[in-house]
Parts: structure tokens; C-alpha cells; sequence
DNA sequence: TATCCGAATGAGACTCAATCTCAAAAAGGG
DNA sequence: CCCTTTTTGAGATTGAGTCTCATTCGGATA
């Protein structure tokens, strides 16, 4: 909703030589106004519930492209619904998934994130991007 | 086909109240027997192929059986379908994906590995499980 | 080795996230 | 305001995986 956050978006759809239309920047909007981990169906029925009418299709459609610029992560939890969150301006980091709660904790950690570049190298490989989760138990006290 | 892995098999299954059928045999034969990472339609083919009647009902349920009793990996490569690996008297690895190829290389980092569980511990968790996959490209020479 | 009963199987229905279709609506340059 | 092209939306479709339930089978028992 902040003007900063529509030049991006406009800058971006103009790169990629898409119309800006009221359905892309709601969808935009959803999904930077929430910090959370969300999955399509959340973001749907948020918008709806705004007082936008969007269709299933033009949220997958415009998640799409947010992801392609790097606007959105995508992050496949395992349950088989897709999660979505805000990368703007975001320093990038992992996820740890509680197994007994659902809560998903965020983490970075520039050793791992090194040693990741390191072992692609040693094999003959560079490394375009990861997907590293950890799913864990709260210690017992 | 072979009488240790028979034995293994039958005793796992024994330990989960269930019984022994040629198609859950079949199954795991058709994992075991080749090192790839399948998906369960080719694994159903397969079967079907070497003249075992199996469903993919059949085929879902068997697997789940041997994931949990570690005799199977499965892994979420992120294209809607799952890939089983054998993973008896395997040591555990985690997977490169070359995003030109398709190829799949496994790879094995002590560091990597205690550095998970010392980033799980200092958040207040046990490490349960990981995934981690590199996505790469090949170096040009 | 015949009997019996609970477990396993299979064909196909079903689920559900995600994608596709295509007529109608909207964007936006001129 | 017009006109062309893109976008949208309702609903159909896809596809991996799960579920159902009548039939078949495993294997313990005697």
C-alpha cells in the first residue's frame, strides 16, 4: 500500500512487459503486509475479504511473477501446499519447522551458507540456490 | 531378490503387525534394486512390467511402510513428485539437483551436518530430520 | 493341510493444490 | 475515445496421492 512498495512492483511489470493491473498489487500487497509464511488459499480469501475481487488463477499467476523477481519466496513446507513470504530488502535466510507446534523459525548462518558454495564447487558445480530445512523437536527442560 | 534383504524386509514387517505379500516384496525389490531416485508411477510400471500385479494403491502404501522404517528416502524435488531411494546400509547424504541437466549427486558434509544440530540447539530444539538440497549449475571452464 | 478370520489388495472414486481455457473485461498508447 | 493486446475469472481440468470396500490372501491354529 506504500508508494515505494507500487514503484517496485510497476518497475517490475514493466521489465517483464505486463499491464499493472489492481489484482497484481493487491496480491503484492497481501502477501508484503504479513510478515507470516502463507499458502495461496490464505492469500485468496485475504484479498476477497479486502473488498478485491481476484481469482484463484490471478493469485497463482502474480505469485508467479513476484517470485521470478525475487519479490516472494516460495517455500514447499511438505504438507503439500506452498508457503509464501516477502523477500524485499530481506536478507536471506533458512527455515527450522517445529514438528510438535507447526511454528516456523527463521535463520541464517554465514559458516552454512559458505560451506554450501564450497561443496558445489568441489564438485564441478556452482550453486544457483538451496532449500534447506531442518524440522525439530523443542528440547525437554 | 536376495535372501538378506528378504530377511529384512520380513522383519520389519513383523515388528508392524503386518504380513508379508509378494506385492509389498515386489516393491521393495523394485526400489532396492536400482540406485536411482524413482517416482512411484515409475516404480509401478516396473513392477507391473516384471509381471507382478500390484496397484499404485498397493505401491503408496508399501512405501510409506518402508520410509518410516528407514529403508527408503523420500525425496521432494520440488516438481509435485516424490523420489524414492533404498537407503539400507546407506550413510545419509543430501542432494545436488543440476538445474541444466536434471542430474542428481549426492553429497555428504560432516561440518555441514554438525553445524545443523548446533543451530537447532541454540535456537532450544532437537534436530529431528533435515532437507537439504543444492541447486546448481556447472562451472564453465 | 484344511479351516478360518483379520489383514491386504485392487479398481476406481475421490481429494485438493495448482494449472488451463476462453469469452469478456480492462489497460494504456495513440 | 478507440483499438489492440493483455488480463481476468469462473469453472473445467490435471495429476499425485489417498480412500473405499468387496474380494482375496496370509498364516496361525488344530
Amino acid at each position: 500500500m506504500n508508494d515505494s512498495t507500487i514503484k517496485i512492483l510497476k518497475e517490475i511489470l514493466r521489465k517483464e512487459g505486463l499491464r499493472y493491473t489492481k489484482q497484481r498489487q493487491a496480491v503484492w500487497d497481501e502477501i508484503q503486509n504479513s510478515q507470516e509464511h502463507r499458502d495461496a488459499e490464505d492469500i485468496y480469501m485475504s484479498i476477497r475479504n479486502n473488498g478485491v475481487n481476484v481469482s484463484r488463477a490471478t493469485v497463482y499467476r502474480t505469485i508467479d511473477v513476484l517470485v521470478k523477481n525475487r519479490m516472494v519466496r516460495k517455500m514447499d513446507v511438505g504438507d503439500g501446499r506452498n508457503r509464501y513470504e516477502p523477500r524485499l530488502d530481506d536478507a536471506h535466510h533458512d527455515h527450522m519447522i517445529c514438528i510438535e507446534t507447526g511454528k516456523i523459525i527463521e535463520f541464517y548462518n554465514e559458516e552454512l551458507e559458505d560451506l554450501q558454495e564450497k561443496i558445489a564447487e568441489e564438485n564441478g558445480y556452482m550453486l544457483v540456490r538451496h532449500i534447506h530445512q531442518l524440522f525439530v523437536k523443542p528440547l525437554k527442560k
